[in-house]
DNA sequence: ATTAGGG
DNA sequence: CCCTAAT
């Protein structure tokens, strides 16, 4: 065959070089792309530690999965000493990106997510929070988990647990609730909006009443299933809603301070929700455990099927009660469970639904970064705000609760336009459509968001590196340093959620197998290929990588693998992790290793339909291993099943009219070979068996339709 | 690993 | 195309 002429662009004025491919296939088209995920994001406290940054920021992205858009920036911040608090604001914009993301939800355009994380341990009544308007839930959404989907009884084992363990956190921590003097207002430094200063004010009014414990208690049980189920729907990829959840530990034991291995991000849960993922840390961390999971969830947002569905919510995060066993259960399952799962979305979604959200702590210690819902179902927003967002209405929640405890340094406000998203290799058949490309190009951005990924904190173009500096003592809260603060999403190497692992942290993810991504192997032909650059960083993973084989084996890709570390493709499995992105259909396998794709869709050229007819005809239905051998032999994406199911198709084509026929048009003169052969073979099922050699002769046969 | 069928 | 069941 002829090399394919290979269409090479570059995204973002990159361009990405050719490589030489030896697979005469489809042209390939790479592409680099450089996405961006913009949001902004506002923390505030000096004194949080860099972890703690790059855990909210990367909590945020996950959450964000649906948009991204490009460029970073941050804002103003402004450190104020003394204060410890944090304040995660998100706020989406559209911005520039040379790809362009948008969510394929029709249902509820804006969503917001919030993160909010943080930490801390301040006192500050002051926490600010997001503006966001949605405030319904965040009284309750304060809290902590949420457990999400309605559906799952399982739920309520965990509900249950989380109440249990709340209550007992309130009442250890009551004191510690105690809303402090209002640092940000006070601080001086303090940047916020004016909604904010409003917020903070009433929180100062209210903050104490809500924090009392009891409150809290009673509000986090009913709060999560709330505010989760209101929004139900059906939907929700499991995995690519959200995956991100948070992990706050809620150990009632904890003390104060928070360290880093307090805050987790966690993000994706699949739909097995189950495995932690991280961090809880040291202690038990009753509440959650969160998934690890990138695969899965990136499975999940893959099955197409799935998408639909709505929203999941919230991975619930279950302490290790019986959820955990279930979540186990699942997250190890195999290979196979997974696939399961996805002919059975009902079941998988169960589980996903439930995503957790684990924001809880508390109030008292720690939080992980929470995220905001998911998507709600309808993707309103509403939905969406819920825990976090209680901080503008009310101060209370919790989570503002916390916030302010410790509150005393100055704040650093940061705001964050966009991230740049590591460079993304696409190959993509020249015959692919352009919905493809984009569906392509999501995949590998949502491999990639939902894969795991990290934030690298860049200070003057120089990677920070240190995660339990505190800002103040990195210079990220000096005014004039915020203008050389940048953020960049890397690859993480383990799926697990990125942020949690930073570090030496202690916690481990069971889900986390110490395996890094499976190679792939090498599937002669790739089809499409995404794959990731490896950052610098020491892990890096490749998030997807979609290999796909043609007919020629073209190891060419591997060339580009070069580019990329070592890494081994994953395959990319598209995922959108947001529902509303949703759209790509993937297939993970479980565990990181390897990422299943569905394969792309190859529709036979009347070439191919020729050869089958052909081969068919003479070697009959029913021994598609044989069709495969003598017609298909070197197309090794053209499985003897994709020939029978061809065929099937084909039968199909032959009997309708040629108005419902789509795609490529076959000649009329194959479809009729079609239907006379399989006329024919139909007919002599058992007499072919055992004369199938003779083609001539069938040929003869066919020939007078019987 | 194949085949047959349903999805 | 995927997935399963049955071979």
């Amino acid at each position: 065959m002829v090399l394919q002429k290979r269409l090479d662009y570059g995204f973002n004025g990159y361009q990405v070089p050719a490589t030489p491919r030896a697979t005469r296939s489809a042209r390939v088209i790479y592409f680099i792309v450089t996405k961006r995920v913009p949001f902004r994001k506002r923390v505030e406290d000096s004194q949080v530690g860099a972890f703690d940054l790059l855990a909210t920021v990367a909590g945020k992205l996950l959450l964000d999965k649906e948009c991204s858009r490009a460029s970073t920036n941050t804002s103003s911040a402004e450190d104020q000493s003394g204060v410890e608090k944090t304040t995660v604001k998100e706020e989406r914009q559209d911005g520039d990106q040379s790809l362009k993301l948008e969510t394929c939800n029709h249902e509820s355009t804006s969503r917001e997510f919030y993160v909010s994380e943080l930490v801390s341990q301040t006192n500050d009544p002051n926490y600010s929070s997001r503006e966001s308007p949605s405030l319904q839930n965040d009284a309750h959404l304060g809290f902590a988990s949420v457990i999400t989907s309605s559906d799952c009884s399982e739920r309520f084992d965990a509900q249950k647990l989380m109440n249990g363990k709340i209550k007992n956190e309130m009442g250890s921590l009551p004191c510690k609730v105690e809303t402090g003097p209002f640092l940000c207002g006070t601080s001086g430094g303090c940047l916020k909006p004016e909604a904010e200063n409003k917020r903070l004010k009433d929180e100062e009014l209210h903050g104490t009443d809500k924090v009392s414990t009891g409150e809290v208690a009673d509000t986090c049980p009913l709060e999560d299933p709330v505010v989760l189920d209101g929004k139900p729907p059906p939907l929700v990829s499991s995995d690519s809603s959200g995956k991100l959840r948070s992990c706050g530990d809620h150990n009632p034991l904890r003390s104060f301070p928070l360290r880093r291995d307090d805050v987790n991000v966690v993000s994706r849960d699949d739909d097995e929700k189950s495995s932690g993922c991280t961090h809880p840390s040291r202690i038990k961390d009753s509440f959650r455990s969160t998934p690890c999971i990138g695969d899965r969830r990136i499975r999940k947002i893959l099955a197409s099927k799935y998408w639909k569905v709505a929203s999941k919510l919230k991975d619930v995060t279950f302490s290790n009660s019986d959820e955990n066993s279930k979540s186990g259960y699942y997250g190890r399952s195999t290979y196979k469970c997974l696939r399961s799962e996805r002919n059975y979305p009902f079941k998988k979604r169960k589980f996903l639904h439930y995503s957790s959200v684990s924001n809880s702590d508390g109030g008292t210690s720690n939080e992980g970064i929470s995220d905001s819902p998911e998507k709600s179902i309808n993707g309103n927003t509403a939905s969406v705000y819920p825990k976090m967002h209680g901080v503008t209405g009310e101060s209370s929640s919790l989570a503002d609760q916390r916030k302010s405890f410790h509150s005393r340094d100055s704040h650093v406000k940061l705001r964050i336009k966009s991230f740049r998203v590591p460079e993304l290799f696409i190959e993509i058949p020249e015959s692919a459509t352009v919905g493809s490309l984009k569906r392509t190009v999501m995949e590998a951005v949502t491999a990639i968001l939902g894969g795991g990924l990290r934030v690298g904190v860049l200070l003057q173009g120089k990677k920070v590196r240190e995660d339990n500096k505190t800002l103040l003592q990195t210079g990220i809260s000096h005014d004039d340093q915020m203008d050389a603060l940048g953020f960049s999403l890397e690859p993480n190497p383990s799926q697990t959620s990125p942020l949690l692992c930073p570090g030496s942290s202690p916690l481990k993810c069971p889900c986390d197998t110490p395996l890094p991504l499976a190679r792939h192997p090498a599937n002669p032909g790739l089809v499409n290929q995404v794959t990731c650059d490896p950052s610098p960083e020491p892990h890096m993973l490749n998030l997807g990588n979609f290999v796909e084989s043609d007919h020629d084996s073209a190891p060419t890709d591997m060339s580009l693998g070069k580019n990329l570390t070592d890494s081994k493709a994953l395959v990319a499995v598209p995922a959108m992790s947001v529902e509303a992105l949703a759209a790509v259909p993937a297939h993970r396998k479980s565990k990181r290793s390897e990422v299943v794709q569905r394969r792309i869709r190859r529709p036979f050229s009347v070439a191919e339909v020729e050869a089958l007819v052909q081969a068919v005809e003479k070697l009959g239905t029913g021994r598609w291993r044989d069709v495969k051998l003598r017609a298909f032999d070197n197309a090794k994406h053209r499985t003897y099943v994709d020939l029978k199911d061809k065929w099937k198709t084909l039968v199909h084509t032959a009997r309708i009219s040629p108005q419902q026929r789509r795609g490529e048009p076959v000649p009329q003169e194959l479809l009729d070979r079609v239907l006379t052969a399989h006329a024919y073979w139909s007919q002599h099922q058992a007499k072919q068996q055992l004369k199938p050699q003779q083609p001539e002769t069938c040929l003869l046969l066919y020939n007078t339709p019987k």
